[in-house]
Order: C-alpha cells, then sequence, then structure tokens
RNA sequence: GCGGGCGUGGUGGAAUUGGUAGACACAAGGGACUUAAAAUCCCUCGGCCCUAGGCUGUACGGGUUCGAGUCCCGUCGCCCGCACCA
C-alpha cells in the first residue's frame, strides 16, 4: 500500500485555513448570481455544541455546499440565541456575570462550530445580546407600538412567593417552584402583548402556500391556531349573579345539540365564579384547587371532571320553562371563548363524564343512522358522530349542518334585553404573544411610565435602552427592579422624572427575525430592506421539530408584522422548511433501584460474545447494565462529546456519519460501531483515490468511446451522479451516503482489475473526480485532499457540479420481472424500444410461462411498460 | 383527554410512491494474509423444506386490486405536541 493512512487532523486544519484565508465563504451582497439562503436554526450557547448541533449543521452545510456548486450565491450565516434563563441561573448557582458567562460560551462553542469545517459566512456572525441587535429589536418594538400591534393587559403567571420570580411552566413541578419548593401562586400582572391574534386568519389561510413545509408542522400550526366556528349565546339568569349580569354568554361549536342541555358550566377563573367564591368557602376552596392543577391544557383535560353548583339557574333559550343549573367546573379554560359552555353530556365527553358523576340528565338529541330513536341511549361514551336531529322540536329530522343553521338564524333574531340572543362567530385558540418577562437577561422593553403621561415609548434617539453591567443575583427577583439607578430617567414627553419599565422581552422575540438581519446584519435600521427582501425569504430552513409551533409561528406573524413597519415586503420567512430528529444513545445504569445511577459511555467498555452484549465498568470491572436508547441528555449521562470524536476521527467522519443510515427527519442512534464504519469508509476511499491517482493520469479532452468494463463504470457514476443529485436536493442524506458505498465499491472492483486501457483509465479516473465532487458536500475535507491528489489545481469547495451524460444514463435495455398471478417467476431482458405486443410475445415464449399455461392462453396479460409482466392464469 | 406520527432481518434502514421486499451499512459467523494482533481482502447471513427448486414473510386481523411494505377498515404496541425551556 503505498498511500499513507488518513490523517484527518492535520489535513483538516490545512484546509480550513486556506478557506479562510480566501473567503471562499464570505457572501457578498451585489454577487448577481442567483441567490440561495440556506440556514439552520442557531443554536443556544450552552458552553458546548452537542450531537444535535453537529447533525442539524452537517445537514445545512451540506445543502449550502451543494447550492454553491450548483452555481448559486449562497448566504449561510450563524448567529447566537444568547438571551435566556440559563445565564441567570448560572449566575446564581456559579457568581458569574450573565454577560460573561453567555459570550465565553459563545467564544468556545465557535471554535466547536469551526473544528466542524461548516461553510459560514462568518463575517454576518451576532449574538442577539449583542447591543446592536437588541437596539435595532428596541426599534422594531417601537414601530410595533406605533402601529398598534402591540398593548398592554392583564394576564395570569406562576408566581413563585419566595423566589420572588415569574416562573415557566416547566418551573412548576407539583404546584411547587422548582428551586425553592414553594406553593406557587396564581398572580395577575400588567404584561405586553404582541397582537398576533390580528392574524390568526391569515396565519391560517398562509399555510397552505407552504408547499415545501413538513406536513406534521403545518397540522400542527393549524390546530395551534384553532379556527373553529360557533355561536355566541346569551342564557338569561333566573334570578340576576351576584355580579350584577342579567345573561350568561357562552360559546359553543355545537348549537345544534342545544336541546340535550343539561346544565352550563363557568371556568375557574370566570368573573362570576371569582365573585361567588367571596362568599362560598368551598368554592373558592375549589377554585384553588383548580388552579393548582396547572394551566396547560394537557394537565386540565386528563384531570377528573369536578364542579360544584352554583345555585344559580338560566334559562333554556328555546323553551324557558327548562332551567339549567350552573356549575363551576374544572374543564373549562377561561381562555378560549367567553369561558362558559352549555354541557350536551350526550354529544360531549367531558360533558358526559361530568353528567354522569353529578347525576345530571343525558340526553341524546343526535341519532346514529341505524339506531332506533326510541330506544338509543348513551352509556359511558359520548355519541359525537354523524346522525339526525331528534328530540329537538323544530330541528327534528335535521342534518347537524342544518340545525346547527336552523338554531343560528333563530337566535339571531331572538333578543334578549334588546339585543340579538345568538350571534354567530369565527373563534381562534391562538392567544395573543405575551412577551413581558420579568427576568434581566433579556432586550429591554423600551418603555418609561411616568406618573403624569402615563406609558410613554421610548425616543428613538434615545435607543438603546442599554442593560446595566453593574447587577448582581444575591437577592430574589428581577436585578432591574431594585437597580439603584438604572430605572430613574426622565419622561420623554413631559421631562420630568419617570421610571423605565423593567421588564425585557421574551427570547422567541429575538428569533423572530434574526434571518432578516442577517441579511445586513451592521445596519443602523433593525434591516436594510433592499437586501432584506433580496435574500428573503429563507430557502431552506433547518431545525429541531421542536420550534414547529413557537418560533415558527412568532416568526411568521414578525415578518407580517415587519412588513406593516415597511422593514420586510413579504409575508412568509421561510420557504422550504425541514426538521431534524434527535440524536439518541443507549443508556448504561450501574446498581439496582433507587440506588441505581447513570453511566456515560465514555466510562464502559462494551465486550460483545456472539451476538450478546455485555457492558462493564473500565475503572473496576463491574458489571452496568445496558438500558433503553434515549435523546442524548445530560441527566442521563449519555452524551457523546462531539469535540472527542473530531479528535479521534475528525470532523468529516463525524458529518458522514451523522448523515448516513437514519432519514434525516427520523431519530439517530450513536453507536461507536456506526462511527467507526464511517471512518474506514473514509480510509477506503483515500486509499483508493491514492492507487487511481497513482495508476492513471487526470483526464485530458473530450471522452474516448469505451465499450465493456469501462463503458459500465462509465454508466455507473454518471447514474449516481444523477441519483445522488435528485437526493441532495430532496436532503435525502442517508440515501445519498448509501449510493456513494455502492459507487466506491463499483470503482474498486474495476480499479483491482487493473487499469491497462485507455478507456478503463478515463472511466476510472471519471468515477473518481465525480465520487470526491459527490462526497464534497457531506465531507469537505477529505474531498478537497482527494481533488488536490487527483491533480486538480482549484479549491472542490469553488468547483462546479458535474452535469451527468443523458446519453449514458439511458438503458438500451430494459429487464422485466415476469409475475404469474402476481408471483414473481423470473425475468425477461428485451429492448427497451420493445413494443407492448413484442413484450407480450417475448413473455409467453418464456419457458416457465409455458410450463403453466400448458398451452392454454393466459386470462390475462398486463404489461407495465418499464416496469413489469403479469400472466393471469 | 385531544391532536399527530411510526411499526420492514440480529441492528440502522432501502424499495423509482400500487409493480422483483430486504439496496447500502452495522453486527455476527467462516476463510485468506500475519510469528501474533490490528488493518485489509474474500465468502455466508429473514424463516421453513434434504437439494434442483419451492413454500412463507413488511406488528396483528380483515378488505380493495392482475398485483399491497405502500391504499381502505379494525386491533395492538411505541413515540411526539398541547401556550413563560430554548
Amino acid at each position: 500500500m503505498a498511500t499513507e493512512r488518513y490523517n484527518a487532523r492535520e489535513v483538516e486544519a490545512r484546509w480550513q485555513k486556506v478557506w479562510n484565508d480566501k473567503d471562499v465563504f464570505v457572501t457578498h451582497n451585489d454577487d448577481p448570481r442567483e441567490k440561495y439562503y440556506v440556514l439552520e436554526m442557531f443554536p443556544y450557547p450552552s458552553g458546548r455544541i452537542h450531537m444535535g448541533h453537529v447533525r442539524n449543521y452537517a445537514m445545512g452545510d451540506v445543502v449550502a455546499r451543494y447550492k454553491r456548486a450548483k452555481g448559486f450565491n449562497v448566504l449561510h450565516p450563524m448567529g447566537w440565541d444568547a438571551f435566556g434563563m440559563p445565564a441567570e441561573n448560572a449566575a446564581m448557582q456559579n457568581n458569574v456575570h450573565p454577560k460573561d458567562w453567555t459570550y465565553e460560551n459563545i467564544a468556545a462553542m465557535r471554535e466547536q462550530l469551526k473544528i466542524m469545517g461548516l461553510s459560514l459566512d462568518w463575517s454576518r456572525e451576532f449574538a442577539t445580546c449583542d447591543v446592536d441587535y437588541y437596539t435595532q429589536q428596541q426599534r422594531l418594538f417601537l414601530k410595533f407600538l406605533d402601529s398598534d400591534l402591540v398593548y398592554r393587559k392583564n394576564a395570569k403567571v406562576n408566581w413563585d412567593p419566595v423566589d420572588m420570580t415569574v416562573l415557566a411552566n416547566e418551573q412548576v413541578i407539583d404546584g411547587r417552584g422548582w428551586r425553592s419548593g414553594a406553593l406557587v401562586e396564581q398572580r395577575e400582572l400588567t404584561q405586553w402583548f404582541f397582537k398576533i391574534s390580528d392574524y390568526s386568519e391569515d396565519l391560517l389561510d398562509a399555510i397552505d402556500s407552504l408547499d415545501r413545509w413538513p406536513d406534521k408542522v403545518r397540522l400542527m400550526q393549524k390546530n395551534w391556531i384553532g379556527r373553529s366556528e360557533g355561536l355566541r349565546v346569551r342564557f338569561e339568569f333566573a334570578e340576576a349573579a351576584p355580579t350584577g349580569d342579567t345573561t350568561l354568554e357562552i360559546f359553543t361549536t355545537r348549537p345544534d345539540t342545544l336541546f340535550g342541555a343539561s346544565f352550563m358550566g363557568l371556568s375557574p377563573d370566570h368573573p362570576i365564579s371569582d365573585k361567588l367564591a367571596e362568599t362560598n368557602a368551598e368554592l373558592k376552596t375549589f377554585i384553588e384547587e383548580c388552579r393548582r392543577v396547572g394551566t396547560s391544557e394537557e394537565a386540565i383535560e386528563k384531570a377528573e371532571k369536578k364542579g360544584i353548583d352554583t345555585g344559580l339557574r338560566v334559562k333554556h333559550p328555546l323553551d324557558s320553562s327548562i332551567e339549567l343549573p350552573v356549575y363551576v367546573a374544572n374543564f373549562i379554560l377561561m381562555d378560549y371563548g367567553t369561558g362558559a359552555i352549555f354541557a350536551c353530556p350526550a354529544h360531549d365527553q367531558r360533558d358526559l363524564d361530568f353528567a354522569r358523576k353529578y347525576n345530571l340528565p343525558v340526553k341524546p338529541v343526535v341519532l346514529p343512522k341505524d339506531a332506533d330513536a326510541n330506544s338509543f341511549d348513551v352509556g359511558t361514551e359520548a355519541y359525537t358522530d354523524e346522525g339526525t336531529i331528534f328530540n329537538s322540536d323544530f330541528l327534528d329530522g335535521l342534518s347537524i349542518p342544518d340545525a346547527k343553521e336552523a338554531i343560528a338564524k333563530k337566535l339571531e333574531t331572538n333578543t334578549v334585553e334588546g339585543t340579538p340572543q345568538g350571534e354567530r362567530q369565527i373563534n381562534y385558540r391562538l392567544r395573543d404573544w405575551g412577551i413581558s418577562r420579568q427576568r434581566y437577561w433579556g432586550c429591554p422593553i423600551p418603555v418609561i411610565h411616568c406618573d403624569a403621561c402615563g406609558v410613554v415609548p421610548e425616543k428613538d434617539e434615545n435607543l438603546p435602552v442599554q442593560l446595566p453591567d453593574d447587577i448582581n443575583f444575591d437577592k430574589p427577583g428581577n436585578p432591574l427592579d431594585r437597580h439603584p439607578t438604572w430605572r430613574e430617567t426622565t419622561c420623554p414627553s413631559c421631562g420630568k422624572p419617570a421610571k423605565r419599565e423593567t421588564d425585557t422581552m421574551d427570547t422567541f422575540v429575538d428569533s423572530s427575525w434574526y434571518f432578516a438581519r442577517f441579511t445586513a446584519p451592521g445596519c443602523d435600521q433593525p434591516t436594510d430592506p433592499e437586501a432584506a427582501n433580496g435574500w428573503l425569504a429563507v430557502d431552506q430552513y433547518i431545525g429541531g421539530v421542536e420550534h414547529a409551533i413557537l418560533h415558527l409561528l412568532y416568526s411568521r406573524f414578525f415578518t407580517r408584522a415587519m412588513q406593516k413597519v415597511g422593514a420586510v415586503d413579504l409575508k412568509e420567512p421561510f420557504k422550504g422548511l425541514f426538521t431534524q430528529g434527535m440524536v439518541t444513545h443507549e443508556t448504561y445504569r450501574l446498581g439496582e433501584g433507587n440506588a441505581a445511577s447513570w453511566v456515560s459511555p465514555a466510562e464502559i467498555r462494551i465486550e460483545d460474545n456472539e451476538g450478546t452484549r455485555r457492558a462493564t465498568l473500565v475503572d473496576t470491572g463491574e458489571e452496568v447494565k445496558i438500558g433503553s436508547i434515549e435523546k442524548m441528555s445530560k441527566s442521563k449521562k449519555n452524551t457523546v462529546d462531539p469535540t472527542d470524536i473530531i479528535d479521534t476521527y475528525g470532523a468529516d467522519t463525524a458529518r458522514w456519519f451523522m448523515l448516513s443510515d437514519s432519514p434525516p427527519e427520523r431519530d439517530v442512534i450513536w453507536t461507536e460501531d456506526g462511527v467507526q464504519g464511517a471512518w474506514r469508509f473514509v480510509q477506503r476511499v483515500w486509499r483508493l483515490i491514492g492507487d487511481i491517482a497513482e495508476k492513471s493520469e487526470p483526464r485530458g479532452g473530450a471522452a474516448p468511446d469505451v465499450s465493456g468494463k469501462a463503458l459500465d463504470l462509465r454508466r455507473a457514476s454518471h447514474k449516481t451522479l444523477a441519483a445522488v443529485s435528485i437526493d441532495l436536493e430532496n436532503l435525502g442524506f442517508n440515501r445519498a451516503v448509501a449510493k456513494l458505498y455502492e459507487l466506491v465499491n463499483t470503482i474498486s472492483k474495476t480499479t483491482s482489475e487493473g487499469l491497462d486501457d485507455a478507456g478503463k483509465a478515463y472511466a476510472v479516473r471519471e468515477a473518481a473526480d465525480y465520487l470526491v465532487q459527490m462526497m464534497a458536500p457531506m465531507m469537505p475535507h477529505l474531498a478537497e485532499q482527494c481533488w488536490h491528489v487527483l491533480g486538480h489545481d482549484n479549491l472542490i469547495s469553488e468547483a462546479k457540479w458535474p452535469t451527468a451524460d443523458e446519453a449514458l444514463l439511458a438503458e438500451d435495455s430494459v429487464t422485466y420481472p415476469i409475475q404469474i398471478n402476481g408471483k414473481r417467476r423470473g425475468e425477461l431482458t428485451i429492448s427497451k424500444e420493445a413494443s407492448k405486443d413484442e413484450v407480450e410475445a417475448a413473455t409467453l415464449a418464456l419457458d416457465f410461462v409455458q410450463r403453466t399455461l400448458e398451452g392454454k392462453s393466459p386470462k390475462k396479460l398486463i404489461v407495465v411498460p418499464q416496469r413489469i409482466v403479469n400472466v393471469v392464469v
């Protein structure tokens, strides 16, 4: 073996330096070529990159390098989603300043990303905590405020009375604060909101135009926005409620079941519930209990249906002789509709569970198709499917949609206290976006509270409202609140002393427009519209599916809002979206039961005895239990550090392994064997290319006429080229990898048979060039080195993607599988041009077909051109 | 609870979207080379039947079709999301 072993570490560093010195990946806005914007979701600077980043950025880099080779002017930037709670947690735990902690983490992670060899334009890098970035974000906020896209209202938050802080839902565990353990209270705070609900309809309708998004994400967004058509109905109280209300307004999507009404339900957060609780201790306790369940829809829906009769009664809107009891019930959300419902237990599962528990009437009003009106009864399962209305006065015999229409018409004309009793309404589940966070490490909301003028926006020329550096976390609460001077300012309107808003923005705001900022990162306005409109939308966005709803929906809203204030001129920020799967790994546990502890892969050794795997601790030899495969996480210690892998095998091996085998949208299992397989492939390619470079000359001039093995190889490499190009276009990395393995096998075979004639030498050389070019987006360093060895004097990173020769792709014959009664019994190779008749004749002439037919003619003969033949006997 | 997804050899997965199931890779077993190991190369590898060859096989049970891993109905199992984590 003439060639030396491939030294990834040395080679990778060398090419990275060449790329960097030559500014190969720096993008210019005035480049006249067609643009292509590829973006991976930017990372939170936790301090170290993890395998999930490697996978995400490897995929994006393949797209970027491939599109560059295809002649596009590619924008492929990187930045940092740098505000957020972890920096404050670190500040509290380790007494470091959030700013120092964050920028140190960024520096460390930048170096780690650089050794991955990503083709990024680092000149556009920024962090969202850069003063420059959040200055522009404040400017955007003020423009939104000016355009009526922002407002203030009260909203409930989880309040930790010991830490004196607002808690995220995930920080509330069993009703207690995660850090203090104190019982969490619900508090009302005045908070800032973006009017995303103004765009409910538009955000929903435009989902259909996002045809390069995964269906799954589109559906999740549709459900999230949650459009429903229904009726707002006012029920008259038999006696006025203690709030003075004489009617109870509810929203329903099933007005057709109104005659099946059995009781009314109020949310525990409904104003009437609140008022009643003042004089009703039992109800008060119940409401408090409900609030401890948590605010998530899941928790509320799963909880046992419970309620308390308020003693209030309402009149049925269509039959005033019927009075319905009003309950406060734990399964009714205040945020949806009016916070009050009428319940029809026969046709709603939640209502039914409740009715059975409290022995309330269950009157069916929808009759299934084949059921008998006299005997149809609902047991423990509500009937929610189609049917005919019965037991319902003037609605009897109607279909559900017709009954809905009839009820709506009737109630629209009825009046209660001079206003219509019913009103058609389209309701959305989507709520306005609360952006206030009572925290330090975020973008300050640039408004001022003045005793005389109220809430006043900061003047544009006074921006930025900069975070103070001299803060500490030794006391509970928000450091901005207790800073000795930071709050003190003067009112931009009247000039008198006033106080700054101390809330900062949700970090989702930061990530809702960073993609636009990358198009002109130094601009003294939020965007340079010319640059932004030129580059946007992002052609391919890649990231985790965990962002399927919030980040993506907020960004879609933000783009519309930015359009309204003239910062960009488009609605949809991401034309193509791809959500990659997670990186998982086996888990290992030492000990049994409660005493068991997690052990990291680095601490163990695995032995494989005839397929039985056994793990032991490297240090002590103790047996370790091999557990299930889980998402890599610190808590389960099943992480593998990318930098360790890159140190050992190089970035190309890590990238290649992340892209092989598993489809990119699915989870991938990290295994040591898998990495080693990738590593062996790197070495194998290196040997093969070295061998070819030694035994043959670079190609010159036009392709010679070849035949036999040489022609076969040319066909194979051109076919692979065509197929891999399609795979890369579709982000089918695992399929591309498999085809490249196949091509290497083919080239190896041909090369090992000797490169005696010129045709063969040409074919092998061509195949080698193509192989290396196809590999280049995935393993750029190895490809660059091989390209050099093969005698090219340009950079493969700047080389044009080759085009497959159509003539070599066309086969002159086709092999048909021949089925008899749908089962494959043989095959037939025949000219590609053969007519259907010729194929039929040739099929019938086949030995095994003749044998089966025994002289008879087939019942049916199906010929699918270029595909298959089926003989039915 | 509601909504969605997935289920193919020992393993990860291919399958031109209704047309030869198991490409490619990993693991395993056997062999070559080697003083030995590593590396490399060659062979076997869904199950069953003694072979030629055949039967069977894509979670399970039905159906549509000339033909189903792919479409439809039902069952089972696993996974994900559900509004202050980013």
